[in-house]
DNA sequence: CGCCAGTTGTACCGTTCGGTACACTCACAC
DNA sequence: GTGTGAGTGTACCGAACGGTACAACTGGCG
């Protein structure tokens, strides 16, 4: 029975679903081409210089997953509050409430980080300039904003690791449930 | 000119290295043979279950070089503000300020984490154990004291991954700067 | 000295790696 | 209907993988 034919972001999203767990290392040519359908000839078809282009692809689309599913809210209207908690939901779903390592954690640990290191670097990059802005406009000054915005990003990814390692979610559930509110704390 | 013979400590200490900066898979036998200068056969001498036994051995002398300078240093006698200055410190000096990444959360993230999660989980109980501990002699109730000695761990992993995927220690050192007054804080 | 256990280097095993050659299919254009 | 070109499956490449067999060395002890 042939496969469906899948879309290119299909691809891109089971590409990024087996590097995300395996890491780059981790991620064998015959691993993508079994989660993809795809052989590796059609594998090399789409992307012509091998793992190096699927994993730059797989970070563009994630990079537009993330705009469209956490950035873009974060600078909607609304409150800070409001539009924090849309953050923290959208973090929440999108890492499978802790289950899903970050491809951004593994990719940054991985030894071919300064191969890949600008376009992680820009997302969480993009990340930490629309939490800095929602804190400005919660009345924060810029420089507290701004190392709010990094400690909240750096929690985020901290405790999906401790979710890893502990094998246990609630970490993450709790380091979310309380992240709007540290994030607007007044002192 | 034969290589000067390397105690069982300093083998492990190379392992280490070489694991903490590729992760198991990017880790290959060459690799490690290569840095402790040991042939594969010597190293299979040492670590008869190859690679999973060096990472198992490694984790365990990691667990060991953790507690004499860190967990022990929390545990010790003295105000608690001096005693988290000190895990500080340490903390600072065991990842090379901020430039070594973290072993622990290289194979929490591997596609090998079953395979290690107890020596690993382990440790990071330990770890916010010990944190728990003086939180608690600072006063704070003990369900509190938990969450933020969860929480110091967590944003030390999370600094960690944000300073090797920007390439700049510098949030590193500003995690580690606030910790202690974080962690004390009264609210 | 001879012996022996611990340790090592060399040479190799089968497997899997990332990557490629090439013939084929198949929808569409002419 | 016949070309054509994107896309694919099969079969393969050399290199590197994790791992092993075995002979040779070594230092300490009798």
């Amino acid at each position: 029975m042939p496969t469906a034919l899948l879309s290119r972001a299909e691809v891109l999203d089971r590409l990024l679903a087996v590097i995300r767990k395996s890491g780059y290392d981790g991620a064998s040519l015959s691993d993508l081409s079994a989660a993809t359908g795809l052989g590796k000839s059609s594998l090399y078809h789409h992307f012509p210089d091998g793992k190096d282009d699927m994993v730059m692809a797989v970070l563009e689309a994630l990079a537009s997953q993330l705009r469209d599913a956490v950035f873009t809210p974060l600078r909607a209207s609304g409150t800070p509050k409001k539009r924090l908690d849309a953050m923290v939901k959208s973090v929440d779903a999108f890492y499978a409430h802790g289950d899903d390592p970050c491809i951004l954690a593994q990719i940054a640990l991985g030894n071919t980080r300064a191969r890949f290191r600008a376009p992680v670097k820009a997302i969480f990059a993009d990340w930490m300039d629309a939490v800095t802005e929602v804190l400005i406009d919660a009345k924060l000054p810029r420089g507290k904003a701004r190392r709010r915005a990094e400690d909240a990003v750096l929690r985020i990814e901290g405790a999906l690791i401790l979710a890893a390692a502990m094998n246990d979610t609630s970490v993450f559930q709790r380091t979310l449930r309380t992240m709007t509110a540290t994030l607007l704390s007044a002192n």
